[in-house]
RNA sequence: GCCGGUGUAGUUCAAUGGUAGAACGAGGGACUCAUAAGCCCUAAACAGUGGUCCGAUUCCACUCACCGGCACCA
C-alpha cells in the first residue's frame, strides 16, 4: 500500500480573473504533486474557488449577470488556465456547492459548537459596506475609508464568536514542536511572535440580512456562516468529511502540505489549526508561505497596470515554458520580480539554448551514430534533486536541471564525439550513449516541472532519433 | 511607533574573521554535434560611519535605504 500524500492550493476568489500570483500557487503544487506522483505516492491535488462573498455578488452585477452565471464563467477561466498549465488537479472544489462543500463546513460548526467553541455575542465596530466587513480606526484617513472613500457605519449586531482565544497556547506549542510545520524559518518567527501576544476570539457568522450568500448557521437561519468556517474547511469538505461518502477524508487528512500565500498566513497558522484543534482532528503537517510576484518591482495592481497576466504569456511561450519559468526564476520563500524581458531572457537562456538544444545535439549524434535506441536501465537522480523536494525548494530543484543540462554542454565540449566517432567508432559511440543515458535522466528530473517536454524527450530517445523541429524556438 | 528581516558585480543570488563565487546580461577567442546554440577567456560588487580584533564584507553600535509582521485584509 504507498503512501498517500495530500496537497492543496488555495481557493481563488472568482471577482476577477487569475494573475501570475495565483499561476504560482497552483504550479507549484502541482509541480510538488506531480514528483510525488514519481515516487509513486497516492497523491490527492485540491484547487478551487472561494465563492461565498458579497464581492462576487456585486462584480456580477457591475457585468449585469445573474451571479450563478458570472461564477460559472470565471470558474470555467480559471480551468481553462489551469488546464494551459498542466494543472493536474483531482479535484476542482467551489464553496458554492451545496452538496460537495456545505454538508462540511456544516460539520465543521457543529463540531465547534460541541465542544464548546461558538458562542453567541454582540459585536460593536465600524462597518465599512465596500469592505464588507468591519474595519478599525487605525484603517481609516479622516474618518474615511481610504479605499472605499466612504465613512464607515457604528453598528453592533449578533454573530456567534469562535473561541480562539482559548488555542492560542495549544497551536502555539504544535508549531514550535514542529508538529505543524511552516515553512520558511522567517514566517514561522512571525507566526510564533503574534501567537505570544494571544489571540483574541474571532467573529464567525453573519447576519443573514445583510450578506446575501452563505452557508447558513446550522439551527439558526438569521445567521450565515463567515468566511473563516466556510473557505477554510473546503480542505476536508472536499474529501467528503461532514458527508455519507468521506473514504477520501478517511484516506487523505491530514494534508501533507498547504501551499499559501503569505497574506493568508495567519488565518491557515492561526485560525485553522485551532478550529482543527476544537473539532478534534488532526492538523495539517507543513505550510509553505510563498511570496508575491512583483511586476517591475511593484505590487501588481489594477491601478498601475501591471498586472501579469499568465495566459498572454502561455500563448507566446506555452504553458511548459511558463511552469518552468516560475520554479526556476520565482522563489517558493520570497518575493520574486517579473518583467516580460526577465522573462524572455530566462526563456532563451534556459530552455532554447539549455535544454532543448542539449536535446538536439545529443539526440542529432544519436540518430546518426548509433544503430538502434539505446536501452535505459533506471538510472539515478541526483540526491540534491530529491532533497531540494523533500524541503520544498522547487526552485533549488529545477536549478539542478539547469546545472546538470550545463554539465552535459560541458562535456560534449570536452569529450568531442562528433570527432571521436570518426576515428575510433566504437569509443565515440560509448560517449554518445552515456549522453543519452543522461539525457534520459535529464528527462525524468524535468517531469514535475515540464510532463510534456519529458515525454517527448524520452519518446526522441526510444526513437532514436533527434527532434524534428526545435523543443524551444529561440525567441528574438 | 513596536518587533523582525534585508542591503555583495548591470540584474538575480552565494560564501567567508585573513583582501569575495555563480548564473543571466556585456566584450573577446577557438571550434562545429546543435536552435549563430554550446565551450573557453575578460571586465564588473562587499550601502555609509564608528568600534572590537594582528586583521572584518563577515562580529558589535549607529545612520541611511528597502521589505515583512503588528489580529478578521484569503
Amino acid at each position: 500500500m504507498s503512501k498517500t500524500f495530500y496537497i492543496t492550493t488555495p481557493i481563488f476568489y472568482p471577482n476577477a480573473n487569475l494573475h501570475m500570483g495565483h499561476a504560482y500557487s497552483t504550479t507549484l503544487a502541482d509541480i510538488i504533486a506531480r514528483y510525488r506522483r514519481l515516487l509513486n505516492d497516492d497523491v490527492y491535488l485540491l484547487t478551487g474557488a472561494d465563492e461565498n462573498t458579497e464581492k462576487v455578488v456585486r462584480a456580477a452585477s457591475a457585468a449585469n449577470i445573474e451571479p450563478q452565471g458570472y461564477l460559472d464563467g470565471i470558474v470555467q477561466n480559471f480551468k481553462t488556465l489551469f488546464q494551459k498549465l498542466h494543472i493536474s488537479y483531482d479535484q476542482f472544489i467551489r464553496t458554492s456547492d451545496e452538496k460537495v462543500h456545505w454538508p462540511g463546513a456544516q460539520a465543521m460548526w457543529q463540531r465547534l459548537v460541541d465542544a464548546g467553541d461558538i458562542e453567541k455575542r454582540s459585536y460593536q465596530g465600524l462597518y465599512c459596506v465596500g469592505h464588507e466587513a468591519f474595519i478599525t480606526e487605525k484603517e481609516l484617513m479622516n474618518g474615511i475609508c481610504p479605499e472605499h472613500g466612504e465613512a464607515p457605519q457604528q453598528i453592533s449586531e449578533e454573530n456567534y464568536f469562535f473561541r480562539l482565544s482559548k488555542y492560542t497556547h495549544l497551536v502555539r506549542g504544535k508549531i514550535q514542536r514542529g508538529e505543524l510545520e511552516i515553512i520558511p524559518e522567517t514566517r514561522r518567527n512571525e507566526i510564533l511572535a503574534l501567537l505570544e501576544r494571544g489571540l483574541e476570539d474571532v467573529s464567525f457568522s453573519r447576519p443573514s440580512h445583510k450578506v446575501s450568500v452563505g452557508i447558513p448557521v446550522p439551527g439558526d437561519a438569521s445567521q450565515k456562516i463567515y468566511v473563516w468556517c466556510d473557505a477554510l474547511v473546503n480542505y476536508i469538505s472536499a474529501l467528503g468529511f461532514g458527508r455519507v461518502d468521506d473514504t477520501l477524508f478517511k484516506q487523505f487528512w491530514p494534508a501533507d502540505v498547504h501551499i499559501i500565500g503569505k497574506d493568508i498566513l495567519r488565518f491557515h497558522a492561526a485560525i485553522w489549526p485551532a478550529m482543527l484543534l476544537s473539532a478534534k482532528l488532526p492538523l495539517p503537517k507543513r505550510l509553505l508561505v510563498h511570496g508575491f510576484i512583483t511586476s517591475g518591482g511593484k505590487k501588481m495592481s489594477k491601478t498601475l497596470g501591471n498586472v501579469i497576466d499568465p495566459s498572454v504569456l502561455i500563448s507566446e511561450y506555452g504553458g511548459e515554458a511558463v511552469r518552468f519559468f516560475l520554479a526556476r526564476h520565482v522563489s517558493p520563500f520570497e518575493d520574486s520580480d517579473f518583467t516580460p524581458t526577465s522573462f524572455k531572457d530566462a526563456y532563451n537562456a534556459d530552455l532554447a539554448n539549455g535544454i532543448g538544444n542539449l536535446a538536439s545535439r545529443i539526440l542529432k549524434m544519436a540518430e546518426d551514430h548509433l544503430e538502434e535506441p539505446i536501452t535505459i536501465e533506471e538510472n539515478l537522480i541526483p540526491e540534491a534533486y530529491t532533497h531540494a523536494f523533500d524541503t520544498l525548494n522547487i526552485q533549488r530543484a529545477a536549478e539542478i536541471i539547469s546545472e546538470t543540462v550545463a554539465r552535459l554542454d560541458r562535456r560534449i565540449q570536452e569529450t568531442q564525439p562528433f570527432k571521436l566517432v570518426k576515428t575510433d567508432s566504437e569509443k565515440g559511440k560509448a560517449v554518445i550513449t552515456e549522453l543519452v543515458v543522461d539525457l534520459y535522466t535529464v528527462g525524468r528530473m524535468l517531469n514535475p516541472f515540464m510532463p510534456e517536454t519529458s515525454k517527448k524527450i524520452k519518446e526522441l530517445i526510444k526513437g532514436n532519433r533527434m527532434p524534428s523541429e526545435p523543443l524551444f524556438p529561440r525567441k528574438a
